[in-house]
DNA sequence: CGGAATCCGTAACGATACTG
DNA sequence: CAGTATCGTTACGGATTCCG
């Protein structure tokens, strides 16, 4: 039977840490940063990539891929030419914005350049 | 020259996001999950692999090192026989708390079971 | 008991070229 | 402009064996 991320399996329920579920959506190496970019306004495609410069194209939309995914960022494309796509966050990605800033704020509170 | 994780070099400093190095630290498979057991209380290497069914004693270690590296969890070796050896939080390790609390909550408040 | 050392497989990341 | 497709590489997790 199916075994849980972290825990055994419990009967046919499967316990799966919180923590660990949140962890697993921003684990992604560029997610985040992608995230904390997006999190004061809409951007580009390409200014994305500018903001992320040693980021390629084809990983990039694989991270904003999976975040669509997990509900955090939300695609707008414009019917142009040239075309125009804008990403945003979702609800559930706004929602997420605190704990982007405690992340920051921590760091740079307690960590030592290194 | 030195490049950041995340920017382009700047003159000799090196721009790293904040938000980034926490990812950093929290990255690996298992490091929040030991962080969540260890913040109730000291555990013993048996313990926590016993609480993380299954990881194997050559991952934790790793886990447990690295964490130990970025100054969040302390090791403390008994001279005994059998031998003994338990892990704490530091400071530091205690400090980053409150943000695996809102990783819980939001998660359990956010995300639907999937 | 709490590791260290080794080896391996995979998934994630990354570079490049091409396209509507 | 914003991708897709392909392929190469690397890093990480995991399994196993051995040890004081």
């Amino acid at each position: 039977m199916a075994k849980s991320r972290f825990g055994e399996p419990v009967g046919d329920q499967i316990e799966v840490c919180p923590v660990t579920q949140t962890q697993d959506i921003i684990a992604g190496k560029w997610k985040i940063i992608i995230l904390w970019n997006l999190s004061t306004q809409t951007r580009r495609f390409n200014e994305l990539q500018r903001l992320l410069p040693n980021i390629s194209k084809g990983i990039l939309t694989r991270q904003l891929r999976e975040l669509e995914e997990d509900q955090m960022v939300h695609r707008e494309v414009y019917k142009e030419v040239p075309p125009k796509v804008e990403y945003s966050l979702t609800p559930l990605g706004q929602s997420f914005i605190p704990i982007l800033q405690s992340m920051g704020e921590w760091s740079k509170k307690n960590l030592v350049s290194k």
